[in-house]
DNA sequence: CTGCTACCTTACGTTTACGTAAACTTCTGA
DNA sequence: TCAGAAGTTTACGTAAACGTAAGGTAGCAG
């Protein structure tokens, strides 16, 4: 997934990618959403992955098509940090029962995070619907006024 | 304004309809959104019918399900103020032609909103097809464990 | 080395969408 | 009629999610 070592990022360039601002992401970084990436030095820039965007992405995502809070999107996100730590205790050959137990809790993050959004996705489609027959009902009076 | 001369609400009970409070409902009226209903003397209480209900509630929709600020629902519900307008101006045999914009207008506005539910959507399919897909690949994973 | 640009930290400012409090009034059931 | 619940106006408060400005620094091109 990572293992392409793509060219470190800084900050104004992922936030044009994102269509953000810098301010946006250091405020992520400052309320933990996103990790001090790399133990960075005072003073020193900051560098990203392009792991690190999809991460931002993903935040902005939820923030955007849940309307979540970033508090709230803190909390979905356990599902990607278990993940992130699965692949780091992978390495060191950890204990399958543990392996096991972090797999399936974030199946169940990702149980919420699906659950949240097809909700969602029911409630657009039905606003969808509703639309539809509202321009169904003013096409006929249009035709009427033909008449 | 309605046809059905039901009785008329109060703030309170329109507010617990909603699942909101009666700040939000005079905060809406304050900013325009909703009109100053009945022409109220200073001081009487507001009263609403089903169909100022209906104009919150859509209020409210729009500005979860797509996000908006109160001040681009207000742009939107401009199609639902022209059918509003229409109604009145219908009693009055108002010339054909003059109808005939109105309905035209009001489709544009439903035009508009229809494609942003529509891209909203598609955005949330998305979304949940790659949920989906990190579950079935965790499941895989689950499934190799037991191997 | 020099200069320029993007970045860093700190800190206060801003907007949206209400919350909350106070002092008073209108309604409604007994 | 009258008490108490619910409503009204006015006005200040607030939380979230950044914006913005100031004063200094890192990093790279030449």
């Amino acid at each position: 997934m990572s293992t392409t070592p793509t060219k470190p990022l800084r900050i104004g360039e992922v936030a044009e990618m994102l269509g953000t601002t810098p301010r946006t992401i250091r405020y992520y970084e400052e309320i933990g959403l996103l990790p001090d990436a790399q133990e960075r030095e005072q003073g020193k820039h900051r560098c990203y992955t392009d792991t690190d965007v999809e991460r931002v992405r993903e935040i902005m995502r939820l923030r955007d098509l849940l309307g979540l809070t970033l508090e709230e999107v803190s909390a979905l996100l356990e599902a990607e940090d278990a993940r992130a730590q699965l692949r780091r205790e992978i390495r060191e050959t950890e204990d399958p029962a543990e392996i096991r137990r972090i797999l399936e809790q974030a199946l169940g993050h990702i149980a919420n995070q699906l659950e949240l959004v097809r909700h969602r996705r029911r409630e657009l489609e039905q606003l969808e619907s509703e639309l539809v027959a509202k321009r169904r009902s003013i096409h006929k009076r249009l035709g009427e006024l033909d008449a």
